[in-house]
RNA sequence: GCGCCAGUAGCUCAGGUGGACAGAGCAGCGGCCUUCUAAGCCGCGGGUCAGGGGUUCGAGUCCCUUCUGGCGCACCA
């Protein structure tokens, strides 16, 4: 539609020149823009106060002089000038009616333009490391990054879901401390927490299964991997069920360890230190921060001899854009972007192009009940879990809460919205809309109504104009879509989805707009297929969001 | 002190590449079910878009600055 306006405004503008009315020339792009308010048209046009200053005429006697030269094409409707100028048109029936039968006709696949055009793109998300249950916050990211995945997915990328884990530092080691001294604790021995040890009760049911299986076995002398191993495999089972409840699962798991063992790591401090960037500072060696345009310096070895998080991460970067991705994708939390913006720059200082990789970085979750925070601490285990969560208010308002905020914006999440079962709830409300509509099908079965194969058959004519503008909003789902895939923004889904429904319910909802009416099968058959394009849209975004369409409530 | 993010209605937040009167949900008040699902709809009230400069025909949107809040500032990840 933007092409054809703006090539009918070409047009116009090169008639006008001709005859003398105008002397600038088009500018190279013309902008078309939709107008919010659907008054204004379905296309609406700032050429002319665009042009007005090179012009030194008023905007709407320039909007005159292109105005007078537009020649319509029959899909066009009419054009009009309006407030200082702009120039609307708006589109004919015709043109609705088609699109809607499109929409109709592809079913849920016609929200996900098809963009990607096969391009390799990865999206790392979650990578929480294995030492405790997932919270909220880890929940965020999660849903994040899987929505983001379905976006490229349904666009017509290729995506990998990847899921990176630090396994090779001291938080292991101080996670097989604590399921150890649990253990001992449970044969009856004293032993000491580390300071930092992990305090959550969880550790002490791994301790209580490597007593079943082992006994005391392992009071004197074993091996202390054996403690870290039962603790990861053990967590793990945890972090994938919470997954599996939000319909989450991954292509390719990536540790930190491997990248160690196998020399990457190694390899990254040779090349740095070879471009003298790294730095000794007691004891410990440092990226030279300040020589790449970093605040300050960054610590890569600790003095103890172990790398910190931020050298395999470079290593790790380095792997993944020589894999190949066009596109990369992190999502971490606000706590990480000093790392980020660090392994960004020594990328680049060792020669790689860091273009490909974007990062989402989400800012903080904070859970509300009965109008107050819950304080959340991580160490102590006062946090409540991602599993809580799901259990509380169910996998479809997790997913869909998670997503309902811009990802750069805080998210206060409300459990008392989220539980409640009721039409302030946004998740309901939408699929509100979706079982209202699979129940006026179902009703059209009854009524001897079927929409015929061919949706090009029937007859959109008796639609009205409310109907048109349903339509349009529908119709309109394709480019948010577009959108939100190339800014990496998924929360526009489920805002978009808000005020489709919102626009259904107000539809449905006047006695004089009943979609099977028994004595105008034409009208009735019209009625359907918008029904249908509305039904698809719905379901087509729940489903982009992992969200279901329930057909009844 | 430095870096990143945010500041829009009582509360929680939307406001693609600057555009036409600043929107939604919740909360408050008042209405609507003999007819396809009332988990819905209709109406009412509510705003110096944190403050101040600047760019522009036009700024919630871009630039500068001040204030407030969140996160980080390194051998935690």
């Amino acid at each position: 539609m933007k092409e054809l306006i703006a090539s009918i405004l070409r047009a116009a503008i090169a008639r006008a020149q001709a005859e003398g009315k105008l002397s600038a020339a088009a500018p190279a792009p013309i902008v078309i823009e939709a107008p919010k308010d659907s008054a204004h048209g379905d296309a609406a046009s700032n050429i002319a106060l665009a042009l007005a200053r090179g012009e030194g005429k008023p905007p709407r006697a320039i909007a005159a002089a292109i105005h007078g030269a537009i020649e319509l094409p029959p899909r066009v409707l009419e054009a009009t000038i309006a407030g200082p100028g702009f120039l609307n048109f708006r589109m004919a029936p015709e043109y609705w009616h088609d699109e809607l039968k499109r929409a109709a006709a592809r079913g849920q696949a016609y929200v996900s333009p098809q963009i990607g055009g096969g391009r390799r793109v990865q999206v790392e998300f979650l990578s929480a490391n294995p030492t405790g249950p997932l919270t909220v916050g880890h929940g965020r990211n999660a849903v994040i990054g899987d929505t983001l995945a379905r976006l490229f997915a349904a666009t017509g990328h290729q995506v990998t879901r990847e899921y990176y884990f630090n396994d090779g530092g001291r938080q292991m080691k101080l996670l097989g401390e604590s399921v150890r001294v649990r253990y001992l604790e449970e044969l009856g021995r004293a032993a000491a927490m580390p300071e930092d040890g992990y305090q959550g009760e969880y550790i002490r049911e791994i301790a209580r299964g490597l007593q079943a299986r082992h006994g005391a076995a392992l009071a004197d002398g074993a091996d202390p991997e054996i403690f870290v191993k039962a603790a990861v495999a053990a967590i793990f089972a945890e972090i994938n069920q919470s997954c599996k409840k939000l319909g989450i699962s991954f292509d390719v798991h990536t540790n930190e360890l491997d990248l160690m063992r196998d020399g990457r790591v190694a390899a990254v401090m040779a090349a740095l230190r070879e471009r003298g960037l790294v730095i000794e500072r007691d004891g410990a060696q440092w990226l030279a921060g300040e020589k790449l345009g970093l605040p300050k310096d960054q610590v890569l070895v600790r003095s103890t001899g172990e790398p910190t998080y931020r050298t395999p991460d470079i290593a790790y970067h380095i792997d993944k854009l020589k894999r190949g991705f066009d596109l990369i994708i992190d999502v971490f939390g606000a706590d990480h972007i000093a790392e980020h913006v660090g392994v960004i720059a020594a990328l680049k200082a060792l020669g790689h192009d860091p273009a490909p990789i974007r990062a989402i970085i989400y800012q903080f979750v904070t859970l509300t009940r009965g109008g107050e925070k819950i304080k959340m601490s991580t160490r102590k285990a006062t946090y409540v879990t991602l599993d809580e969560l799901i259990d509380e208010v169910g996998a479809d308002v997790a997913r869909f809460f998670f997503l309902f905020r811009k990802h750069d914006s805080h998210l206060d999440f409300d459990l008392d919205l989220a539980r409640r079962q009721a039409p302030e709830n946004p998740v309901f409300y939408v699929q509100y809309a979706h079982a209202r509509l699979a129940s006026v099908f179902r009703e059209a079965e009854r009524a001897g109504l079927a929409l015929p194969d061919e949706a090009g058959a029937i007859d959109l004519t008796p639609l009205g104009p409310e109907e048109i503008e349903l339509a349009r909003r529908a119709v309109g789902f394709p480019e948010v879509v577009a959108g939100a895939v190339a800014d990496l923004e998924p929360h526009r889904i489920p805002f978009y989805l808000l005020d489709l429904a919102g626009e259904f319910h107000r539809y449905y909802n006047k006695p004089a707009n009943r979609i099977i009416n028994p004595d105008d099968r034409r009208l009735s058959l019209a009625r359907l297929l918008l029904a249908r394009a509305l039904m698809n849209g719905i379901a087509g975004g729940l489903d982009l969001l992992g969200v279901n369409a329930p057909d009844r409530m």
